[in-house]
DNA sequence: CGCGTAACGGTTGAC
DNA sequence: CTGTCAACCGTTACG
């Protein structure tokens, strides 16, 4: 029901097999749990008739639709180890779908880091999200989601897709909780939770449960001793929590961690104490200082290779074939190859002309040339083919505060890195590291000019 | 018309 | 190895 519903508000799409799919039984109970008294009976009718036949002249089109994409978004079987969609057409599904702007995108992907990278650019240009919408274009709904991230978090970045909530009861947080059971067997499981605060083995955001605790007490650690219901006198509940710094330390200004994005063994959640944005409190790419500790890493030994394993990377697809075919220099940047070619992993596009977002997004500029490239993928590009594109001189710069520091090599492997809202930032974050923070990041904008042309 | 956002189908990755 | 689950994604359409 739910899924016809949606099937209908999409029809057009162009990768519809996959919705065809609709095994997902599972999926109505989340799409239930969001649900709201919007769409209970209707596909919000109406709009897709004459709009998309303005507006998708590329890849309605025969079969399929999506195969009449640029070769950048043309088809191609997943790669072993990806799921595939059950069905004789698996294979020919292809990502590339195409929205109401005629911007292509991969549902369920983010977008590229450059384009997300660029709205933020835009935006601080002046240019209001709606003509970034249509420059870009990119539904006006993720230009105002990015740049509403962008402005709370600083990050241009997506957040962390998939995988489970780390487990809170890691073998160190089961010692710990073993030593205090056994320092004082009628120690409550409240008691070890605070203890645990208290001691920095967890922090508020990775402490386990009373019940987790309890749990712990009962399965793993048996019967050291049995808390009796007669020793409720103990000591008062405890202090308030650490202050998280205490625990969520940035990784800079200490020599920045180049797995800062994905800390998976980190004990604490970096950079979590300034994303309060960000509900999930295991380590995410959205941290600034993740960010910043990639890309001052990468900065500074200019090789991701060493560290993408455990940065951001994995994510870091950035559908990068999707713009590749307009970079046909297929220059690999020093040490980007290999996100790039995980991208090919996951986006088995074309791979006729492989170009890492840093091949386009140089560091410390952002040569308009290069830009241009980025979104003028052959039609399947970004920029709008018509409308001009806003006048070089533009509007003004955004406040002095604002600024985006544009390095691109890391774009395609772990972060783009971007700031915004420093006083902001002192108030709820870290403030950003000197060193990684673009000393002139603005600077990075003045030299950015803005495509005369979006063909 | 511009924007914020709910709903939706989709992907991802830990478990 | 497979399925489940809960996170996130971008698009669409509503208000």
């Amino acid at each position: 029901m739910k899924f016809t519903l949606g099937l209908g508000s999409r029809a057009w799409r162009v990768s519809w097999e996959r919705a065809a799919a609709a095994v997902a039984g599972w999926r109505a109970n989340r799409g239930a749990l969001r649900s709201g008294a919007r769409r209970i009976s209707s596909p919000r009718p109406g709009r897709r008739g004459s709009r998309l036949a303005r507006t998708l002249p590329l890849c309605l089109s025969g079969d399929g639709g999506a195969r009449a994409l640029p070769d950048c978004f043309g088809p191609s079987p997943r790669r072993s180890g990806a799921r595939q969609p059950a069905g004789p057409r698996a294979m020919e599904q292809t990502y590339g779908e195409v929205n109401q702007l005629g911007g292509v995108f991969v549902n369920g992907r983010p977008l590229p880091n450059a384009i997300r990278l660029r709205i933020v650019e835009l935006a601080q240009l002046g240019i209001r999200p709606c003509d970034i919408s249509r420059q870009l274009r990119v539904s006006h709904g993720c230009v105002s989601k990015i740049l509403a991230r962008y402005n709370e978090t600083g990050s241009i970045l997506p957040g962390a897709i998939g995988g489970s909530k780390p487990r809170v009861t890691t073998p160190n947080v089961v010692k710990h909780i073993r030593d205090y059971k056994q320092g004082d067997p009628g120690i409550f499981a409240w008691e070890i939770r605070d203890r645990l605060l208290a001691d920095g083995v967890c922090d508020k955001y990775n402490v386990p449960s009373v019940s987790s605790i309890s749990r712990i007490l009962r399965n793993k650690i048996g019967n050291l001793a049995q808390p009796g219901p007669y020793e409720a006198s103990k000591q008062p509940p405890p202090q308030p929590a650490l202050p998280y710094n205490h625990i969520y330390q940035y990784p800079y200004p200490s020599p920045v961690s180049p797995t800062g994005a994905k800390m998976g063994s980190h004990p604490g959640v970096p950079g979590t104490a300034g994303h309060v944005s960000i509900p999930r409190s295991w380590p995410s790419a959205h941290s600034v200082s993740n960010i910043l500790g990639i890309r001052t890493f990468m900065e500074q030994t200019g090789a991701l290779a060493g560290s993408e394993g455990t940065t951001y990377s994995p994510k870091m697809e950035d559908w990068a074939s999707v713009n590749r075919t307009a970079f046909p220099t297929a220059q690999a940047v020093n040490g980007l190859e290999k996100p790039v070619l995980e991208a090919d992993i996951k986006y088995p596009q074309s791979a006729s002309s492989l170009s890492a977002v840093g091949t386009f997004l140089p560091a410390c500029a952002y040569p308009a040339s290069n830009q241009h490239g980025v979104y003028s993928a052959s039609g399947g590009g970004y920029l709008a083919p018509g409308p001009p594109w806003p006048p070089a001189q533009g509007p003004p710069l955004a406040p002095p505060g604002a600024s985006v520091a544009v390095h691109g090599g890391e774009l395609s492997a772990s972060a783009a890195v971007t700031f915004k809202h420093p006083s902001r930032e002192a108030a709820d974050r870290k403030p950003p590291s000197p060193g990684a923070k673009a000393p002139d990041a603005l600077g990075s904008l003045h030299g950015l000019p803005i495509p005369a042309s979006t063909s």
